[in-house]
DNA sequence: TCTATCTAGTTCAACTTTCAAGAAAAGGTC
DNA sequence: GACCTTTTCTTGAAAGTTGAACTAGATAGA
């Protein structure tokens, strides 16, 4: 199944590949569960859920725009959007930043924690059950480990511990 | 951090935290970054890549309709939208059934094997350095049982093995 | 056969994401 | 200050996704 030394692809040998469809099947699967989990129960898709947990830990309940895109690894472009409509829906206001005019500050509003914390049992319940409810104590610490792997060897260019210049 | 057994939620522990966390970041990074490479190389997201693969392993090289979808992971409607714009860009045709009126084969076109084994090279390399090329063999067999778990648990529901009667 | 039900696939409208373009403020240099 | 670059955030259009409604054909029972 693999090529040898020939200068050609280093296709996936048997066993990557079973591990990678495996991988493909299940953050699928679990990404959709969690979708249509939240979507009933909050309203609305993962993605939104988990801006709005970000901002519920922040330290006044509130974050930068570009911090928030920051922290959940999404475009500005894509959180104007998303925030637009989470303001819609009422669970965030805008505030512009007082030190940089260009700044907003994205802040959860009251009924916003309350929803979150109406919706976070039956999320964290889902979580659970899909996940840590599964595995033994030791492969949760070993998929810890697998992902902070992969995070690192993914991280975009131009963070701190990237410049070797810092080093 | 965990409340003690007061009928209350079970939230995660702290480890659990950290593992959810890397699992997230991880797994929207590698999502993006396939994503990314496959726009640029083929002109097309991951998923619909996906949906040639299959084609290209299945007998004639071609599937069912609602074969595709169930192998991809994806809902019918998803795919009828997937495989008009693959067959504008010219690398599925559909095909009448002839042992069904209703039914529609998907099939790959030989553009679209021509496009696949031009960027099936870029695209393995690229799991394998997110990967296969970070993990030590240990790492790789563990995680292909935790998603194996996970996919498990996550299963709709309608299968053959969940089926109680079948056992 | 007639009818009810089920299955395959598509379509529509509402929503989300992406990408490119743009406005406004900040920062740096002369 | 004048000029240029960068940063912050928004916008608009095109592409993709979702869930419900719909058509046509298959299937099963009286």
């Amino acid at each position: 199944m693999t090529t040898a030394s020939t200068g050609g692809p280093r296709w996936l040998t048997d066993e990557e590949q079973r591990v990678w469809r495996a991988y493909l099947h299940a953050t699928t699967l679990l990404e959709d569960h969690l979708d249509r989990q939240l979507q009933r129960d909050a309203g609305m898709p993962h993605i939104y859920y988990g801006l709005l947990v970000q901002l519920a830990q922040a330290p006044r309940r509130q974050l930068r725009m570009t911090e928030l895109a920051k922290n959940a690894k999404i475009t500005r472009s894509r959180l104007s959007h998303a925030v637009a409509r989470l303001e819609k829906s009422g669970w965030v206001r805008r505030e512009d930043c007082p030190s940089d005019k260009r700044g907003q500050n994205a802040v959860l509003t009251q009924e916003g924690y309350e929803m979150l914390r109406r919706s976070a049992p039956g999320h964290v319940s889902a979580v659970r059950q899909a996940m840590f409810d599964r595995l033994t104590p030791e492969q949760v610490r070993t998929l810890g480990e697998i992902m902070q792997v992969m995070a690192a060897g993914l991280q975009p260019e131009g963070t701190d511990a990237d410049l070797p210049w810092l080093r």
